[in-house]
DNA sequence: CAGTCGTGGTT
DNA sequence: TAACCAAGACT
């Protein structure tokens, strides 16, 4: 027995034994089954199953949901979310109904159905008539990028198609309860957080269990939002014509680098005259706004320009416009630097 | 490709 | 507790 031959067995044995009970499972009707597989899009079993139960006995053939008011079989998703997903539904519904007389056992012509995705194509196709499709959903980036311990970043598209080739690769002749299996699987057992691999009837295949990444996959880098964060800046002349800068912390964002004073945008005047310990004039004068974008955030900074007899104390320092290339800015501060030298 | 679409449960 | 996640698809 080849070894992609021995996981699925392994798998499916556990299936027969362990898989729970669940309305549509009663049911080889390709109707019904799609029904489940789009109200379970994005939508935990537990919640499902009494607006199936409900839904179900209500719509209960093409026919019933295909003639029946839309706003009515909107109301039998209420509170269920994503209510394209319905409105899709009997859309399909009734073109299948026109088009097919029935759920037609055809990949291709049930893709190209209103709301049937890759997933619900899979799902149906294997369920209902046992074709060889894959069904990836969640469970199973989660289930594949452990056994191979593939570090695909399954946030992006592209990761559904290589997942796909992977369920293709050890897909056995129970197609439906293949798939089935995997979701099971991975809603059960190899779940995110804490996963049950001890139990899990194919551990010995798993090589994140055999080297300890298990809470490490899947890969899923997270797309986060650039935060705004809003700063005063200090360009502060003296009477030499000399700008006061000053270095950043050593560790952390830019860090030891050299920039100008840097100020909540908060801040008043007083208060930044007690850090600096001079005395200023002409700050209300706005100079210039300038934006940078980092990795993770981005700084809007509004410069501010005054003047100064004092002289610079603690951190903080004057240095001539020919002196700038002694220290290393950041290019936030570069832009302010060329903003600066235009205006003179 | 990146945003958007709902709601409920978990850590 | 603020993310994170759940049997995804459409624009």
């Amino acid at each position: 027995m080849k070894k992609s031959e021995l996981f699925a067995a392994h798998l499916l044995d556990w299936f027969d034994i362990n898989k729970r009970e669940m309305p549509w499972r009663e049911t080889k009707d390709p109707y019904k089954i799609w029904l489940s597989e789009v109200m379970l899009q994005q939508t935990q079993v537990n919640t499902v199953r009494d607006y199936y139960l409900r839904f179900i006995e209500r719509f209960p053939t093409i026919e019933s949901l295909a003639g029946a008011d839309e706003d009515d079989v909107l109301k039998y998703w209420e509170g269920l979310g994503y209510y394209s997903r319905v409105r899709n539904f009997q859309t399909a519904v009734r073109e299948v109904e026109e088009t097919y007389g029935s759920v037609p056992a055809d990949g291709e012509k049930f893709l190209a159905l209103k709301g049937v995705g890759p997933y619900t194509r899979g799902a149906v196709m294997s369920i209902a008539f046992n074709l060889p499709y894959p069904a990836v959903d969640g469970n199973v980036f989660r289930v594949f990028s452990r056994l191979d311990d593939d570090p695909t970043d399954t946030a992006k598209p592209a990761a559904r198609k290589h997942f796909e080739e992977k369920v293709m690769q050890v897909m056995p002749e129970r197609a439906g309860d293949f798939n089935e299996a995997l979701m099971e699987l991975g809603a059960t057992v190899c779940t995110p957080r804490n996963p049950i691999c001890m139990l899990c009837p194919v551990n010995e295949h798993c090589e994140a269990f055999e080297a300890g990444t298990v809470l490490e996959r899947p890969v899923k880098i997270k797309k986060l939002k650039r935060k705004e964060l809003r700063y005063k800046v200090m360009l502060i002349v003296n009477d030499a014509g000399q700008l006061l800068i000053t270095q950043r912390p050593k560790s952390g964002l830019l860090g030891g680098m050299w920039q100008f004073p840097m100020f909540d945008e908060d801040m008043a005047t007083g208060d930044i005259e007690e850090i600096l310990d001079m005395k200023l004039a002409d700050d209300k004068e706005k100079f210039v706004h300038v934006t940078h974008g980092f990795t993770h955030l981005d700084w809007l900074l509004d410069v501010y320009i005054a003047r100064t007899t004092d002289e610079a104390s603690g951190d903080y320092r004057f240095i001539a416009l020919e002196e700038k290339e002694k220290y290393t800015f950041p290019v936030s501060m570069t832009k302010i630097f060329d903003h600066y030298q235009a205006g003179k």
